[in-house]
RNA sequence: GGCCCGUUCGUCUAAGGGUUAGGACACCACCCUUUCACGGUGGUGAUACGAGUUCGAAUCUCGUACGGGCUACCA
């Protein structure tokens, strides 16, 4: 009998969600879903240095955003909660002081600045970062060196300290890793890990512990830039909860940038978001551009995001999210790292956008532009010119230039494409065509082809050399679906216009 | 420096002892075409290196190189 699935996302609300920060989300979400268990997200918020105001409900934004909302966390409430660390605070102390009690951990009272001493007077050039571990705590200000009387007078007096976790000497700690399998360390190498801070909260390292057995955790996924610290919690599961309560880890592979690890001090360094939405540093105002309001659907994030590291060993690369939880397995996860390729993100976008239904697609497109002023009159009409045009749009920000001329007439013209091929025949030309359609009385693309096409071969021009011209006309640009289209939805009366105005532009 | 993880086309990846090493993005060419796209066809392009095990290695083992991560009272 196995226990129930239960997995969490648990990040520290100090900046933007990046993409690295998203997928550790959507595995979590398909593993649970997959496996009929919960998702639950945790406020790692430990550290009140780096507390940034707003970024927890920046953070369900983005959740929200993408589709992968969690079952349990500070929102949506559960029976594990609180869902914030900070919350938690008086939960932790008393697994640190189990631990002294049993001699796997010690308080220690140095101070910052004796830290500070400690790190330059034991450098070397073969140790250039020395650790507080086996071969230095006995040089150090703390309950394994300091007599039980004077260490009960110190924590009387109020005295500032930490509690540290003491690592065994010579042992082989090894765990076996969903992606990685065996996976094995020496204790020796890894230093003593505060596990509670002098303002009595919690370090990651035993909130984490802690936290994953009182919310029955059964796996726990994370990025692999957490692998040197696993010994230190696979010890803490041992000494506190015992290792078969312990989750199943699986450590997932880095997302990387052009130099490295994504960082979210990177920004928009690179030339594409790693944001998931826009996030705006409240201290410094600056703002970072997201995948949101860089015009990318959501559907196409988590599906890009989900093939960065992984696939179904099929060569299907667009998955709906229903298809995800269906197939997602976090053994066929890659153990290398990936280096994020935006064209190769684009393309997921541009395909999700044409293979996304206009009605769907409708509202989106909508507030995009309005919101640059212009004015859609007809439902179903914005309807038909999105499935017009959306094999053009990489990005639903795209729309806007693509159909801007649908709903207003075009303020400038590319010259270049036409005034060099101009003459006289061609305005004689299209003078004819006004007159025809003029006349006309049924406003159909097939009949307004046909007449266009008619006249030319009468005034002995060839159509294709008056058909960009006449695109430039109602478009502005060399750009966009059949001319006939675009005449028939904007309709006769607006159509005649545009090719007046248009004339008078050409002949100056 | 130490420790850990990793290494197949430029990028994401398939192939878990026997394949002409497959696909996708990007790139190039051609076709379609009234523009721009879409679409179609084809092309360039990879097992880091060296040993071993084996009839046979991208695949197993070891070493080397390279890349990345960690080395805080941050997560």
């Amino acid at each position: 009998m196995s226990k129930k699935v239960r997995v969490r996302f648990a990040p520290s609300p100090t900046g933007g969600l990046h993409l690295g920060g998203v997928r550790t989300v959507l595995y979590n979400y398909l593993f649970a879903k997959k496996n009929n268990g919960d998702f639950i997200l945790r406020i790692e918020d430990t550290d009140q240095a780096r507390y940034v105001p707003g970024a927890e409900q920046y953070i369900f934004d983005c959740l929200k955003w993408a589709g992968l909302e969690p079952d349990e966390s500070p929102l949506h409430g559960g029976e594990y909660g609180p869902y914030r660390q900070s919350e938690r605070k008086e939960i932790y102390r008393q697994y640190a002081e189990q631990l002294i009690k049993d001699g796997q951990a010690y308080y220690a009272f140095d101070t910052p600045e004796e830290l500070e001493k400690m790190r330059q007077d034991f450098k070397t050039e073969q140790n250039p970062s020395p650790q507080y571990d086996h071969s230095i705590r006995m040089k150090m200000r703390n309950s394994l060196t300091i007599p039980a009387e004077e260490i009960k007078k110190l924590l009387n007096t109020n005295t500032r300290y930490v509690i540290r976790i003491k690592m065994p000497e010579h042992e082989t700690v090894s765990f076996t890793d969903m992606i990685r399998r065996e996976v094995s360390f020496d204790t020796s190498v890894v230093d003593d890990k505060v596990l509670l801070k002098a303002d009595g909260m919690p370090t990651y390292h035993l909130a984490v512990v802690v936290d994953d057995y009182l919310m029955k955790i059964s796996h726990a996924f994370r990025g692999e830039e957490w692998l040197p610290s696993a010994p230190v919690h696979i010890l803490l599961w041992k000494y506190l909860f015992g290792l078969n309560a312990m989750p199943q880890w699986a450590h997932l592979p880095l997302i990387l940038g052009p130099n490295g690890k994504l960082s979210k001090r990177d920004g928009a360094r690179y030339g594409f978001p790693v944001f998931a939405m826009n996030w705006t540093d409240p201290k410094t105002g600056e703002l970072t551009e997201g995948f949101k309001e860089k015009g990318f659907l959501p559907e196409a994030f988590i599906n890009l995001l989900a093939l960065l590291g992984w696939n179904d060993g099929t060569e299907q690369e667009i998955f709906t999210k229903e298809e995800l939880i269906g197939k997602f397995s976090i053994e066929r996860v890659h153990s290398g790292g990936a280096k994020f390729d935006y064209e190769k993100a684009k393309w997921f976008n541009h395909e999700w956008i044409k293979r996304t239904e206009a009605g769907l697609l409708k509202s989106g497109v909508r507030n995009l532009v309005t919101a640059k002023g212009v004015i859609i009159s007809e439902e179903a009409l914005l309807e038909k010119v999105i499935d017009l045009v959306k094999d053009r749009c990489t990005f639903l920000t795209d729309f806007y230039d693509q159909s801007v001329f649908f709903f207003k007439t075009p303020e400038q013209y590319d010259l270049n494409a036409v005034k060099p091929k101009w003459n006289e025949a061609k305005q004689l030309f299209f003078t004819e065509v006004i007159r025809d359609f003029e006349l006309n009385n049924d406003w159909k693309e097939a009949v307004l082809e046909k007449d266009f096409k008619e006249i030319a071969a009468a005034n002995h021009i060839k159509p294709g050399d008056v058909l960009l011209p006449f695109r430039v006309m109602l478009v502005g640009g060399k750009f966009g679906p059949g001319v006939f289209d675009i005449a028939e939805i904007i309709g006769k009366k607006e159509t005649i216009n545009r090719i007046k105005k248009a004339l008078d532009a050409f002949n100056n």
